[in-house]
Formats: C-alpha cells, structure tokens, sequence
RNA sequence: GGCUCCAUAGUUCAAGGGAUAGAAUAGCGGUUUCCUAAACCGUAGAUACAGGUUCGAGUCCUGUUGGAGCUACCA
C-alpha cells in the first residue's frame, strides 16, 4: 500500500496540471499532518500553490479538495480553513494499516544488503588514565544507538573505538603508582581496573602540585616552578622510554592498561555496547608520517628550517597546521591522517562518522582540509558528529573539584533509585530476587539512556542528577511502564483475539493509528540527521497518547468482539513500535514493572 | 583579539519558513468497585534586545547584549 502523503502529493501535482495548467513538482507540494484543533488528517498548505493557481487562498484549496476527493476514495472529506486544505482520510486507509504492515516488529526498518552503503561510525575513544564519566556516557550512547538507526534504515554499519593508550597522561599514572603504589592491583586493592589507574593519576596531580608549590616557596616563579617539577620531568623521561620501547616502562604500561581495559569491558557491558573493532593508539600513532613525507614530497605541505612540516590552511580561512614536529614525531592530526587513510584501504566505506565532542569541531574542519590536500578524495565522506557538552546544574564538571560524575557511580545510583521507587510502590513483590534486580537495572539504565538521548546531540545539556532520576512525565520508565501495561493487556486478551474486527475507529485510534504511521519518517530522519532524540521523543509522544486512549477505553471489555479484536490489534502494533523504537536507543523494555 | 556554536515558561527539553509556540517538571485543583495510579484530567506560566527579508519568522539575514567552545611542536 502506497504512503497516503506520496498519494496526495501525486494527486496534487495532476490537479495541478489539470487545473490550473501549471508542472509542479512533488517536492514543491507541503503536506503535514493536521493540527489537532482542527478536523482532519493530513493538511496541504496551499500558499505555495498560489502563484501556479492565480486564485485566493481559500479558492485554490477548495478546488483542490474538490480535486482530490473526486479522485481518491481514501480522501473522504475536506475543509479549507484560510490557507490550509485539511483533508480527512478513510477510515479503510488506516484498518488496511492495521491488518498489514503497521504491526510488523520491524515496521519501519530496513535490512541491510550486500551492496546497502558502508558506513563506519567511531566512537567512546576513551583514555587509559582514568575512569569513563558522564562525557564519556552520552558519547557511547549516542555512537551506539546512531549506529542502530543506521542498521535499522538499511546501512551496513561497522562501530570502532580508538582507544588513546599511550601519551604523557598514562605515563604520570605508571609514575604515580611506582612511587606510592606498593604494588597494589586491582585484586589486592578491590577495586575496578580503571578506577584503580585513575586514582594514581589524581595522586600524580597531587605530587605535582605540592612539588611546585615547594619550589614557588623556595622562590622560583609559578610558571617555573611548573615547568620545572620533578614528577613532570619524570613523566616525560618515561614516556621518552616509552618510545624507546624500554622493556621495564612498556611492561608496566601493559600491566595498568590491561586492568584498565578490564575495567571499561565491564562499563561497556554494563551500558549494552560493543564495537566491531578497537584501535588503539600505540599501534596507530605513526600512522600517518609516511603520507604527510608524501605530501611534502608533491609540495602540498611545506617544511620550516627547523624540520618541522605545516599544512597552510590560509585559503580555506585557517591558519597553520603543524603535522610534524621538529624532531619528526607525529601529532594527533597526522595520527588522524593515518588512521583515515588505514581504515579506508581496509573497508572502503561509504562514510565515516566520527562521534566526538564539539571542542574538536576545529580538528575535524582541519582533518578533512589536509585529507583533500594530499589528494583524497574520500576526505568529504568523514563526517564529525559534533555533540554538545554536558553540564552539571552548577556549571562544568572539574576533575579538580571533584564534580565529575563517575560512569560507574552514576550507573549504580540510577538502580538503586530504581529499586528503592518500584518498593516504594510495591510493585515488585511477587517477583524473585533476580527478577528484582534484572527489571531495575532495566529500568534504571532506561532512566539514564533516555534522559541523555532525549536531547539534540548538538546541543548542549544540563544534567541534573535529581531529574534524571525522576520516573515520571517525559521519561525512559515512563515508556517501559506503557509498554508493560500493554504486554499485561495482551496475556490477558491472549484468548479473545478473534481475528480483525472491520469496526468504526474512533478519533483516538485513528489518532494512534496515524501517529504510528509516522514512524519511517521518523527513523528516516534520524537517521539522515544521526539524532536519536528524534526517536526518542516520538516514543514518548506515542506512550502519552497510548495511556490517554488506554484511561479513555476499555481494551478487553470493549462493547463488541470485534472492538476487543481491533484494539487487540492496536495495542500489538503499538507494543511493537515501542520495544522496536527503544531497541534502536539502546533501552529495553520490561514485560512487567 | 580572531573564528565557531548557542539564547524558547521558574527549571529541563520540543517545534521540517506555515494555523492560537508544544511537553515535562516544580506550583495549585481533581480522577481508583474497572485491562498496572511509575497512569489520567484541569489550571497558570516563555521566543534575550533592535532592525530587515517574506503572503507568513522561534526558525533566514544584519547589529547589540549575554553564555559556551576553539584559537599548542597536548590529545
């Protein structure tokens, strides 16, 4: 069955023709759905048409409703209010819907091809000296959840995370843990991995400062005395033997990341995510010199007397690159260069999406300039999904004043809410112990997930730790609880199913029907936008007006079969849509809460 | 200083150039012999400022104010 919107489009482009002699184009017609206040479904906004009709407002929609009821028996009815024709559609439109595709679990989506377009999408990229936060969460869910939108829209979609083992940063935890350590480990110590790493960086940080501030008494400047300190002078010697692969400092650096890695498997596991390949940077980091000695080579780069090789970017409005340092070592961005370059030979992708935060906004804007100077001409397939930041209610997270909210923290408190509310409520009494703990942890992580994805990834966002734990209105355990009240339904109804019931459906199931309907434009667009909160909000729009009809009329005591039957039939669908639309943000839902 | 992004109810978020700017939350007031009240209903409350383009601007353009980010031989 052909989408109705496509029909009265077409239709309006013959009565076009037919009428006013006049070749539009499909995409020249608007049609939107109607406005509650006003009777109809589907609404063509006629001001465009005015200057192919020569007619008032109100004249041109009247004879195109005229048009278009005479020649489609889906268009029952019309009325013209200023200058919107609003069009109302047959009720057959919307049963055939129900009796067909609409309740489909994968109404809406798309299976990938051999031949559906490649896309590689990056991203997590944490670093190996601390522990994920809040930053880190919304990265992962959105990678995660844009990488199921782009599955479920047909796309072959292949997630990789970088990993930034090495540099100066994981050198001053190693350092950290030697001197103040007493070959503590995870095990010995009880704690996670990374939390582990991450506690001998701040103690790094501490050694720091306490040195400097030594040396500021002793009376040597601020800006001396922080150059000059001895744990910094340290961690640069190690990373120097870093580099020069000294057995001792590369043993010890394998040791820590490993309990690191450990530690961000269970994270990972925990936020329901996975990546078909992990990069890391040590066996990246020079990736990328051969082709920046390259491009120097064919006089797209320029080298300064010191040795060093610069991009100039003053054409495209940007100033100078470095890619090379003096002493011939890489930066980020010749890493970056490389690692493009690597993944494209390997998989020839369609795109590559890079989900990273907006502070890099200038680093990707680069990347792709010096890509097409060496000559790429994949270079326009990297896109940078640029997400905001997230604030806490007083401002930005400081890792010096301890306001970073910990993943793993955050984790555990969103469960522990979650337990503490459902026996509050007592709605988990007659459940197991595992039970318990699977339908909280469901919902607590559908509390965190949701609340993050609801907003624009481009946007900034507040996150209030008091809020996300809120249950209630325009939340993930609200959309759970909708759907658990429909499974609830339906094992109840499971016996008066009695096929499809041809009854008159009132004006909130035509609504639910409608709105239903809607759903593969909705992952269309998110997908075309990589914005999940598209999605996100449509679920929450979907279960409002799920429990408005489900507060409104009876499903199993409706007054004939076949109404029981029809209503059947449209809770399933709307069952279906919601695990199907939470599926693609990562959020499960409950079949009892 | 330069460049980029942002500004919508008290607060957190919506609104493909289209009708009277929607929700949630906090506030106030209601709904349970009935399929899960983590629900439903009612009430009140917002486009930073000044111009411009348009039949029509929260949305596009210019300026002002306020905020964020970038502007490293860091990543």
């Amino acid at each position: 069955m052909q989408r109705i919107e496509k029909i009265i489009k077409e239709l309006t482009c013959q009565a076009a023709l037919h009428s006013w002699n006049a070749t539009l184009e499909e995409g020249n017609v608007q049609v939107q759905k109607t406005r509650r206040e006003f009777e109809g479904d589907f609404t063509v906004v006629v001001f465009p048409l005015l200057k192919f009709s020569k007619q008032s407002p109100e004249q041109t929609g009247e004879s195109l409703g005229v048009y278009l009821k005479r020649s489609s028996d889906l268009i029952e009815d019309f009325n013209v209010i200023k200058g919107f024709l609003n069009l109302v559609i047959a009720q057959q439109y919307w049963k055939e819907l129900l009796d067909g595709a609409l309740r489909s679990p994968s109404y809406g989506r798309r299976v990938p091809g051999e031949d559906s377009p490649g896309v590689m999408i990056e991203y997590s990229s944490p670093n190996t000296n601390k522990p994920l936060h809040l930053g880190h969460i919304r990265n992962n869910l959105l990678g995660h959840s844009i990488s199921r939108i782009l599955k479920a829209t047909g796309n072959r979609v292949k997630q990789v995370n970088l990993v930034n083992d090495r540099g100066i940063h994981i050198c001053k935890s190693m350092l950290a843990w030697q001197m103040d350590g007493k070959g503590e480990d995870p095990l010995s110590s009880g704690m996670k991995g990374d939390h582990l790493v991450g506690k001998y960086y701040v103690r790094y940080d501490q050694i720091y400062k306490s040195q400097v501030q030594t040396f500021v008494e002793n009376g040597m400047s601020q800006k001396e005395a922080e150059a000059e300190a001895e744990v910094l002078i340290e961690a640069r010697e190690m990373l120097r033997k870093w580099e020069a692969e000294d057995p001792e400092v590369r043993a010890l650096w394998k040791t820590m990341n490993d309990w690191v890695y450990a530690g961000f498997d269970q994270t990972y596991r925990r936020l329901g995510i996975n990546f078909d390949k992990t990069y890391y940077e040590s066996e990246t980091y020079k990736l990328g010199k051969e082709l920046v000695l390259k491009g120097l080579r064919e006089g797209v780069l320029y080298q300064k007397e010191d040795g060093s090789v610069w991009a100039n970017l003053e054409e495209e409005g940007l100033d100078h690159k470095l890619l090379l340092r003096s002493d011939g070592t890489s930066v980020y961005m010749t890493q970056d260069v490389g690692t493009a370059h690597q993944r494209y030979e390997e998989s020839a992708f369609d795109s590559h999406i890079y989900v990273v935060g907006n502070e890099q906004n200038y680093h990707f804007q680069v990347l792709a300039i010096v890509l097409k100077k060496l000559g790429y001409a994949w270079a326009d397939k990297l896109y940078h999904l640029s997400y905001g930041m997230v604030e806490l209610p007083e401002g930005k997270m400081k890792s010096r004043e301890g306001t970073v909210v910990d993943a793993d923290d955050l984790m555990d408190e969103m469960e522990v809410t979650a337990r503490q509310m459902s026996e509050e409520l007592g709605k988990l009494e007659e459940f197991s112990e595992e039970e318990k703990r699977r339908i909280c942890r469901q919902i607590g992580m559908g509390a965190l997930k949701y609340f993050i994805l609801k907003v624009d990834p481009r946007k900034n966002m507040t996150f209030d730790p008091r809020e996300s734990v809120d249950f209630n209105g325009n939340t993930g355990p609200f959309i759970q609880y909708t759907y658990a009240r429909i499974r609830s339904v339906m094992r109840k109804g499971a016996d008066m199913h009695k096929g499809t019931g041809n009854e008159e459906l009132n004006k909130k199931e035509v609504i639910l029907i409608r709105m239903m309907h809607d759903f593969p434009e909705i992952l269309s667009e998110a997908a075309h936008t990589l914005n999940p909160s598209l999605v996100a909000n449509f679920m929450y729009e979907l279960a409002k007006e799920f429990n408005q009809f489900y507060h409104d009329y009876s499903i199993l005591s409706a007054e004939t079969a076949g109404q029981v039957s029809q209503r059947l039939l449209i809770i399933e669908a709307a069952g279906n849509m919601i695990e199907s639309g939470m599926e693609l943000l990562g959020i499960e839902v409950p079949e009892r809460m």
